[in-house]
DNA sequence: GTCCCCCGCATTGTTCAACAAAAAATATTT
DNA sequence: AAATATTTTTTGTTGAACAATGCGGGGGAC
């Protein structure tokens, strides 16, 4: 909420500033901000966050390794436009990840709190209507799930993969549609977790995931379909 | 000042500059040139790349977030040490991506003429005793089982985590000890993928893990312990 | 009118020089 | 010798500069 003072805003310490400006790229990419395929020109985009060129390009590199934009040489970085392909591999990655991580926890993990605080923020969110609020929820909880694992490497694959699920997501026109019934789903993992039965909050998270992609899919191929099938590129 | 421009597929016009700079580092890392713990001074490197230092730069982000090197703020970047914690993660990654891309692979996917290749490789390798040459054959046949999932990101991922481990490798005293028994394991799990029978070769797979871990941690044990455990960081 | 080539223009790719800020190293004082 | 002040080195970031590449437009040729 905070991005629109420029240079006075919180600073980071201890991120670096290529990072940070990475980050706060991301985070429009992710609010719908940038639309996919959009050309992010060097020069302007500099001026506008405020950071040098050579200072952008630092950021670019990082995004470009993470997939939330593409990089043609000579040509420039354009935000990356989700494709079906895409989205099948990332549920693919999901299901690989999180239902091992979540059925070999330990239910007093740390992480259990987290998840538990994520499902009350989301609860919170949906009561103001606050469709991104329950989206970011929502994406906290499964972290949280692969937080399980104890797994530093897991954990910042994970990351990637789901900003970039995200910014697919933005595509997609009705938000409630695609959070608001996981809510109760979150929760009943939850409590099969607190009763130590982790083979069932596999299982239920398992069937999440089969709706939760069944879900995109189609809304993505409705978009993809009946509006604009984008350009060229 | 283009020196021995000649190791293993050099030039590569597709990448951009510091693309190619960061591929250098790590195979630099790999192969030994660069000691753990080790700072790498900007204006030295640079120079000695013949780069400048923002491409430099550039390229220490890139590695940074492949956690090939660390890096401290207003201190700079360090080639990474390898941590125990690190091999038993890295470890555990690998069972989950790879144990799953065998057992669900289909038997005529084109990644398992990669395979083959890669089993005549290391043969070949070390009968000339060229045991870098089989540690690279061996990790090809490795990412070659990971590329049966046919998903970008796992590869993706996969090839980080490999490269890391490989830095881990470079530590230890006798390459021989930790690649030559498993020559004959890949052979196998490339018979039984030939006849079909996958669940079988990922039985052995779990087996090699389980072996290639406990060798590696036994060996990095000595390592700590024995020989100077030095540099403070 | 259409196609093609050539040329100018905008953008990216890379380097260099500069300076602020932080850390490390050194000298100085007590 | 310890603590502090000062110098030096290194990183962090910027801005300008220039080559190289890609893009679009204009002018001929047919």
């Amino acid at each position: 909420m905070q991005e629109t003072l420029d240079d006075a805003a919180a600073v980071d310490d201890a991120l670096s500033l290529p990072d940070h400006i990475a980050s706060r790229i991301r985070t429009m990419a992710i609010k719908g901000e940038l639309s996919p395929g959009q050309r992010l020109s060097e020069v302007r985009l500099a001026g506008d966050l405020g950071v040098s060129r050579n200072t952008l390009r630092e950021a670019f590199r990082l995004l470009t390794r993470e997939r939330l934009v593409h990089h043609q040489p000579n040509r420039g970085v354009f935000v990356a436009v989700p494709t079906m392909a895409a989205i099948l591999d990332i549920y693919r990655v999901r299901r690989m990840i999180e239902v091992p991580a979540l059925a070999r926890a330990w239910h007093r993990h740390e992480a259990v709190s987290t998840m538990r605080a994520c499902v009350v923020s989301s609860q919170a969110a949906r009561d103001r209507h606050d469709w991104q609020g329950v989206g970011s929820a929502n994406m906290g909880f499964h972290s949280a799930i692969v937080a399980l694992a104890d797994s530093p490497r897991l954990n910042g694959f994970y990351r990637q993969v789901a900003a970039e699920l995200r910014l697919a997501f933005g595509l997609l026109d009705d938000p409630e549609q695609l959070h608001e019934p996981f809510i109760a789903q979150n929760a009943a993992i939850l409590a099969a977790i607190d009763r130590g039965d982790c083979e069932a909050a596999a299982g239920i998270l398992a069937v999440y995931l089969d709706h939760s992609e069944r879900t995109v899919l189609t809304a993505f191929a409705r978009i993809e379909h009946g509006a604009g099938p984008a350009p060229g590129l």
